[in-house]
DNA sequence: TGGAATCTGCAACATTTTTTCCAACTGTTC
DNA sequence: GAACAGTTGGAAAAAATGTTGCAGATTCCA
């Protein structure tokens, strides 16, 4: 990882000054300000949230100073103007989970800088330290009550489907594997013998269909989603999108941004989604535990 | 942790909406949208953070959209105007993330508590953080003179025939979907309609074999593997001792040691392996890079 | 193919937000 | 207690940001 160049000079603002560096200069001077100036410095290094997202009248109010003081107070540290030392504020929450997308393709983009070093190891080097990242990834993003009711629909689901095409097939290989072992009656919607139709038939109300699907999403897929919830069977998606073809259906809808290299997207965060839902089923079950 | 209001009903956007309740709306409005509006949720999906803190029109020339229609979106979600809608955005970022905090510290007490405590999320963390231990592992544990090895066996074979069994299998399903996408003929050895038997017979000498096989090892799989040897295929091994059943037939062994949490082990670094053999493999054909 | 309806982008407009300026104030020094 | 230097608050100016109207483009339907 790129590290900031040294900068052990405190004084001039740099233009991608970070806020440690901020507020250690506010240290510095503290006591060459006025009163009312320092009464600001003490509400900015308390409040760094409200200088990153309020307008100047809104912090000034919290504060309980003139907005003008504010725009003294940044100019006190050599800025410009208020908006400058705002920006220093913004850039960390910016960064928290920088769009996650970015990171991924960072690590793309660190890949082509290293064009000649392609071996195999390479490759695994990048699919750990991009799953690594989808797997902190869906631990901000998912949210326990989702995790909750999805367990709760298996737990009282009489049976339980699983679909996916594909690339996502391997996860609902999985589920069809570990939902039985919480005897928990378990079908996979393989299409076997183009069979599928007749699979879906199987459907009651009282099921419980997973069905797992990225982009290019499998018209199968879809249309198996759509039949179970046209069914009255409750539907858990796991997709990359929430505007995908099948998350209108979804009575839970996990959104996964799986890891990619080089075109390749990987199921690590999906596989660990699909068995924490096996593990939550198998704690609520009769022999779980 | 609060639970947000439930909010069954959906549309009309509330003072103090929290940002998920809006992606839900974003979500269920989309087909309802012109190309350009759905274009924007889109993005505005995928990169909250620009949102919250950004302006119009740097939003609108990074999405690639005139400002106006950034204007016209929020409108269309009912919005008074942009700025109201960005403040759903704003929300998250103004706490310190503090939903996400809890849960580290919710994690933290479980761990503390060690048993007690059992939601679907604290597996998912514990998933999540057991998968990203097992993925240093490997880059560890794994030497790049093997993976050239197994690439080249994959490079060199005729066909390559995958199996794996119960837990292991949906690894060998990714396999067999991800290696024909480099034209490399393919085959699960899947035992469908009990001819396992028969599938074998096909193995030749220059073909390769990739058997995964973790404790308890499948029958069936070391059956597969040591016929597969006396036929002179080459053996890749995916396992978990050196000493496993299957690990002696081996031209290339693969030690893993999978995340486990709960007696349930994970697949996560296997798969991440699997991955690198594909995309190895991708790289030295002639369609692949 | 023609026409209606909708969508789109530009540019003018209105509003908000930031910044500057100046008069009043405070505290200090002689 | 007057003069001075520095500080302060508010109002006005300047800048920026957000919003809307309109004409042209596009799509959809007959």
């Amino acid at each position: 990882m790129a590290v900031a160049k040294p900068k052990a000079k405190t004084s001039e603002p740099d233009a991608a000054e970070n806020l440690a560096a901020l507020r250690t200069r506010i240290a510095e001077r503290y006591d060459g300000l006025s009163n009312r100036l320092q009464q600001i410095a003490k509400f900015v290094l308390d409040h760094p949230n409200d200088i990153a997202l309020e307008t100047v009248v809104v912090i000034a109010e919290r504060a309980g100073v003139p907005p003008s003081a504010l725009i003294r107070f940044a100019q006190a540290l050599d800025y410009s103007g208020f908006r400058e030392m705002q920006r220093v504020f913004q850039a960390p929450l910016a960064s928290r989970s920088p769009s996650y997308a970015e990171r991924v393709r960072g690590l793309a983009l660190d890949r082509a800088e290293q064009e000649e070093e392609d071996g195999p190891y390479h490759f695994l080097a990048r699919f750990c330290a991009a799953s690594a990242v989808a797997l902190e990834h869906i631990q901000e993003v998912l949210t326990p009550e989702q995790l909750g009711q999805a367990v709760d629909l298996l737990v009282k689901a009489r049976q339980v489907y699983v679909v996916a095409q594909r690339r996502s097939f391997p996860v609902a290989a999985y589920l069809a594997y570990a939902l039985p072992h919480s005897e928990k009656p378990t079908h996979l919607l393989d299409g076997l013998g183009g069979m599928l139709d007749e699979q879906v038939r199987s459907i009651q109300p009282d099921d419980a269909l997973i069905a797992i699907s990225f982009s290019p999403y499998a018209r199968e897929t879809a249309a198996i989603v759509e039949r179970a919830a046209a069914r009255g069977a409750s539907v858990i998606v796991i997709s990359d999108s929430m505007v995908s073809p099948i998350s209108r259906f979804a009575s839970v809808f996990f959104e996964i941004k799986d890891a990619e290299v080089q075109g390749f997207r990987s199921l690590t965060a999906s596989l660990c989604l699909a068995q924490t839902l096996a593990v939550g089923l198998a704690m609520r079950s009769p022999g779980g535990k």
